[in-house]
Order: C-alpha cells, then sequence, then structure tokens
DNA sequence: ATGGTCGATTATCGA
C-alpha cells in the first residue's frame, strides 16, 4: 500500500492528529507552526470554511504534506495531510444525508488511505437545537455513518479504519463543565449519545480516553466567557478506531497549549501515536 | 449588563 519503500513513519510509527481548526485561512499560520513542531504523519482537518479553490495547498506542500479538502464556502469543510500517502480519496460516505445545497451537503466527510490506514475526517452535524430540524439530520447522519461502518468492517474485518473529528456529541456527563448548564442545548441529549454510541457499536473504539481520562479534559472551549482559562469545556473530538487498529494505538493526548493565546481555533488537536 | 467571541460574507448566520 505504501508508495515509499521505508518511510519515517513505518520506523517510529504513525501519528495521527484530528483538528477542528476554525478556518484553515484564519489559522495557517498556527496551523503551519504546529505542524512542523507537533510531527504529525496525517492531519484530518474539520471547519476549513473554505471552498477547495481556496485551500492554501501551497503552505502544506512545502511541509511535506499531500492534501485532500472537501469544502463550499464557510460552511464546514474538511481536509486529509498526509506525509505517508493520500490513496482513493472518498467525498461523503455511502449513504451519507445531504442537507441544504451541494456542494455544501457534502463537505462533512472525506475519506483516504494514508500509510495503509483509511482514515475519515469528520465533521458531524452540530443539530442547532433540539427543536430545530437540524437535529434529525445529525442523529440520521450519524446513524448512516453507523452502517456505512459496520459495512466496512463486515467485508473486511481486518481493516485499518479511523473515524476522527468533531462528534458535536459529549458521550458523558463527566465530558461537559457543568451538565445542567447543557440540560436543554445539544451535545448531551440521549438521542445525540445513542446515535454516538451506535457507531461505537459498530466496531469503533474510543482510543484517546484511555490516555487522557476525564472528568475535566476537554476538546473544545467556547470563544465566548473566557471558557478556556475557565476550564470549562467540552469533549466532542474524538479518534475511534477500528477493531484491528485499536491494538495499534501507542498513547494520546489533547494538545491543550495549542488552545492558548491569540489566533486560536476553539478546539484543541487530537493526537494518536500508531505502532 | 440575560451578553460577552469568532469566522465568512456583507448585515447576518452558524458555531
Amino acid at each position: 500500500m505504501r508508495e515509499v519503500s521505508v518511510p519515517r513513519s513505518s520506523v517510529r510509527g504513525v501519528r495521527l492528529a484530528t483538528w477542528n481548526v476554525n478556518s484553515v485561512r484564519a489559522r495557517l499560520e498556527r496551523v503551519a507552526d504546529w505542524l512542523k513542531a507537533g510531527d504529525a504523519d496525517v492531519v484530518a482537518m474539520q471547519e476549513t470554511k473554505c471552498r477547495d479553490d481556496q485551500f492554501p495547498e501551497d503552505t502544506f506542500r512545502e511541509l511535506g504534506y499531500e492534501v485532500a479538502h472537501v469544502g463550499h464556502s464557510q460552511w464546514n469543510g474538511v481536509a486529509l495531510a498526509s506525509r505517508v500517502g493520500i490513496e482513493d480519496v472518498e467525498r461523503g460516505f455511502p449513504g451519507m444525508p445531504q442537507w441544504g445545497d451541494p456542494p455544501a451537503a457534502e463537505a462533512r466527510a472525506l475519506g483516504a488511505t494514508c500509510g495503509g490506514i483509511r482514515v475519515w475526517s469528520l465533521y458531524v452535524p452540530h443539530g442547532r437545537d433540539q427543536q430545530n430540524p437540524h437535529m434529525r439530520y445529525k442523529l440520521d447522519w450519524l446513524a448512516r455513518l453507523r452502517d456505512a461502518g459496520r459495512e466496512w468492517l463486515a467485508a473486511d474485518p481486518q481493516a485499518e479504519i479511523a473515524l476522527v473529528g468533531d462528534w458535536n456529541v459529549a458521550p458523558r456527563d463527566e465530558d461537559v463543565w457543568d451538565m445542567d448548564f447543557y440540560a436543554d442545548k445539544t451535545h448531551v441529549s440521549p438521542a445525540e449519545r445513542e446515535a454516538f454510541a451506535g457507531v461505537v457499536g459498530a466496531g469503533y473504539a474510543d482510543v484517546v480516553r484511555p490516555y487522557a481520562p476525564g472528568p475535566g479534559v476537554y476538546t473544545y472551549w467556547d470563544y465566548k466567557q473566557l471558557r478556556f482559562p475557565k476550564r470549562q469545556g467540552m469533549r466532542i473530538d474524538f479518534v475511534l478506531a477500528s477493531p484491528a487498529l485499536a491494538p495499534r494505538v501507542r498513547s494520546a493526548t489533547i494538545d491543550r497549549e495549542a488552545r492558548k493565546g491569540k489566533n486560536a481555533s476553539d478546539h484543541a488537536p487530537v493526537v494518536v501515536d500508531l505502532r
């Protein structure tokens, strides 16, 4: 599968990261600095907030990464950057529900094989609020992802698949800073948690939590209300791994440092080291 | 003070 005979990553393992960058163009300097320091081999990005023709490919290329992107205007947009190859790029997964006018509708999922691992960069619909039709779309979207994920493993139980990104679900009470605050909002409802659990039940394990246990461990902090310095966040960014991939995990970290200072994204990168 | 901040695109909307 690998095109390079002895890539550096095969000697010291593959470092896989996911990061909701909240605009790849507004964040470009910080993303580039993070790539230089972070040594990631594969980086999934979400909320790139640009069209394909606006994606700053050259900056990534200069840093040694190939890129694939799907996006539309300011909405959503997901990307993969890889220095261990990008093959078989797919925009959207089979059965993925649509919302709004294409191509915005397809800007939530990008799959590619990177260094032998099938990586999906995912931006799960937000839901907006419990009564909004967008919530139904969110739950349907996760149900279709569950079905697709189950089929991929049925076709090849040994497949090394990573489902990574911003899931817009906090699966446990400990994953939000205050359950009362979120009681009537999105991300914590039983329906949303069941939808997330459906993907886990299809065979994909959260491989980060064992290395970054809660409570009080988050991946997102609202820009407003000084949520970050007050340590009031949510854990909503996850790396889920298939049964063949999960045992390759050696460590995982949430890079809180990247949320600090000016011009930070409201999400921190999540990093997983594979053997 | 029932908001407070961002980003993309153009006075809103989404997160």
